[in-house]
DNA sequence: ACCTTAAATGAGTTTACCTCA
DNA sequence: ATTGAGGTAAACTCATTTAAG
């Protein structure tokens, strides 16, 4: 049951890019290598109160949010005060490296970074005393479940920014009374499932176009054949009534289709090579589909 | 038994700093 | 004194794997 539902939360929460767009995003020809950038849609996960939760633990009581999570380390750590409300108000940027170097760019860069690892450090160490006094195993790995609530504030800053800065990381394991190094490896976890959600659902797509595709060849295929062999027997080709959706060009005796090739809106190669003035002048007559001037236009002129 | 996911690990990259010619 | 090249360490991300719940 639980289960289900924490299933049901990722589904929601993935943002998959499932809308009509013809290339899904990760398949662009855009750098590749960079992180998503694909919007991800803004589903609340929090509870139905909207921005804060309520009823945690059962007590039935409603608390704001940031005070309400205390799961994995009494609140031990000296709170560095604003610090969440900085980094809230923090422009999000393009990703981790720019926020660094953007964090470490004023003076003393080294020093600082020290300095922010210093305080990262610190908290971690103020964490893992209390994290260890409540492991009963020594040198066993001890993995945490993450409370809803947790998951929740996590999911949140996720759709924010993928990435976090040192700053943010801090804040938010303050706030979740996590371990820095737990939101980290959070947040690299939830990088990692989102791409392959996107994964999935690029594949998906593929396969799609790779049917219709496919589909599409074997009717042109079969058109093909039966306009060739209409045109070797001339009698009956005369008589036949012109196939739905293949038209031959009475001047070049090319075939045309109108499904497949060239539309104003989205002029394809066109079968012919060479133009003649007579074939600009039947080329309005012979389409089967209205010709736009500008289309018209687009057929060369042969010298 | 299987699935989800927190955590560990290793490779690769970037950045700041240091040394030296 | 200045500068560019090369080396190094730290910090980060990602991909992969492990194992707990």
């Amino acid at each position: 049951m639980m289960m289900m539902m924490e299933k049901e939360d990722l589904a929601l929460s993935l943002g998959l890019n499932t809308s009509t767009n013809y290339f899904p995003p990760s398949l662009s020809l855009v750098s590749p290598s960079s992180s998503p950038s694909w919007p991800m849609p803004s589903h609340r996960l929090l509870g139905p109160s909207g921005g804060s939760i309520s009823n945690v633990g059962g007590a039935g009581e409603t608390r704001p949010l940031l005070t309400m999570i205390g799961v994995n380390r009494a609140p031990s750590v000296a709170a560095t005060a604003g610090k969440v409300s900085d980094v809230e108000e923090e422009e999000e940027e393009g990703g981790a490296s720019s926020l660094n170097s953007a964090a470490s760019s004023v003076g003393g860069k080294r020093a600082e970074r020290h300095a922010l690892a210093g305080d990262d450090h610190d908290a971690e160490r103020a964490c893992f005393r209390v994290v260890s006094d409540e492991e009963d195993g020594e040198g066993s790995r001890k993995k945490l479940r993450l409370s809803k609530d947790q998951s929740a504030v996590l999911e949140e800053s996720f759709k924010k920014h993928s990435t976090l800065n040192p700053k943010q990381k801090l804040a938010l394991a303050e706030q979740l009374n996590l371990r820095p190094r737990q939101v980290e490896v959070w947040f690299q976890n939830r990088r990692a499932r989102t791409k392959l959600k996107q994964t999935e659902v690029d594949c998906e797509f593929l396969k799609k176009c790779c049917e219709s595709l496919t589909e599409e060849n074997r009717r042109l295929q079969k058109e093909v054949q039966e306009l060739r062999a209409l045109k070797l027997s001339p009698q009956l080709y005369m008589q036949m009534t012109p196939p739905t959706t293949l038209t031959m060009c009475p001047s070049c005796e090319r075939v045309s289709n109108p499904a497949t090739t060239s539309s104003p809106a989205n002029p394809q190669p066109s079968v012919h090579r060479q133009y003649s003035n007579h074939d600009r002048q039947t080329a309005a007559s012979w389409a089967p589909f209205p010709l736009e001037p500008l289309f018209l236009d687009s057929i060369p002129q042969r010298s």
